[in-house]
DNA sequence: TGGTCGACGATAACGATTCTCGTTATCGTC
DNA sequence: GACGATAACGAGAATCGTTATCGTCGACCA
């Protein structure tokens, strides 16, 4: 099943009655590879001539957020970003302090670390983030 | 050479004058041993007695965060905090999501995997992020 | 001592997010 | 297929952490 048929199903059962709205932030979600913030989603929703409220936008992503199927992703620029949270998907951002790039990447190492500390903290963790800042390629120098 | 007078330095040798409210807010990161939001900065401060302007708070910690003088800590929660930076220290932070306490955690281990997938990246990385979250033993079930 | 310049504090402005509320869509029941 | 309950929805107001502005003051130097 596709993720916003999954998401759709999981809110459902979470009882609530997702609508139009709830489909067109799915879909716009499933349609992006990397994190996007309330207002972008907003304005792309906007500009492709459907009509969704900001205030629902944002009711979505905290809700997708309560049961795990969004990532939420807090690059420390005021602006909260959300990408669909896929099993295979699992990644961290390295961002561009200069031009403002945000990339994706993986690291199985770094999880296992994560993973290790998890243990021994005494936590039950949920979830984890990890951002690297810094000049990109172009950037550097 | 202790902290306080190491940052103050550090902002003369930039061109800054640090007068009594820099002194003030320095010592105050030195006394604290986990991060500081900006507004309990200002209250700690403001019930001690002594009499610092909040903009006067954030004019300090943006300018020691420039130079590397603290860490800045985003936990998600729309308050930016801040610690002292020293050598010794480094440590990033478990986060209770029920009880809202906030623990320091080091890990060698965690760190040489960050290091490994900086050297990989391309960037000139020059700070990262690492925040677990969940519940803690107290909280958890 | 007078002049320059940045530190300082008060306050207004800003902006992302959250709240409120009237309206509309959905769903189970009759 | 209408009905009533309940939640979704959208518009706009409110919130609140952060930033920008500005007048005053004090440190430093000629
Ligand atoms: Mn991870
Ligand atoms: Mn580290
Ligand atoms: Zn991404
Ligand atoms: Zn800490």
């Amino acid at each position: 099943m596709d993720w916003v048929s999954h998401a759709q199903a999981e809110l459902r059962g979470a009882g609530y009655r997702p609508g139009a709205a709830a489909r067109l932030v799915l879909e716009h979600l499933d349609r992006e590879d990397c994190c996007r913030g309330a207002q972008e989603i907003f304005d792309a929703l906007s500009t492709g001539g459907t009509k969704v409220g900001l205030a629902s936008v944002y009711r979505m992503l905290e809700r997708l957020d309560e049961r795990g199927l969004v990532q939420r992703i807090d690059l420390g620029d005021g602006i909260v970003r959300y990408e669909a949270a896929r099993d295979a998907g699992h990644h961290h951002h390295l961002v561009c302090g200069a031009c403002g790039k945000v990339e994706p990447f993986a690291d199985r190492r770094l999880e296992r670390a994560i993973e290790a500390v998890e243990e021994r903290s005494g936590y039950s963790v949920v979830a984890h983030d990890v951002v690297l800042r810094g000049a990109c390629a172009n950037c550097r120098d």
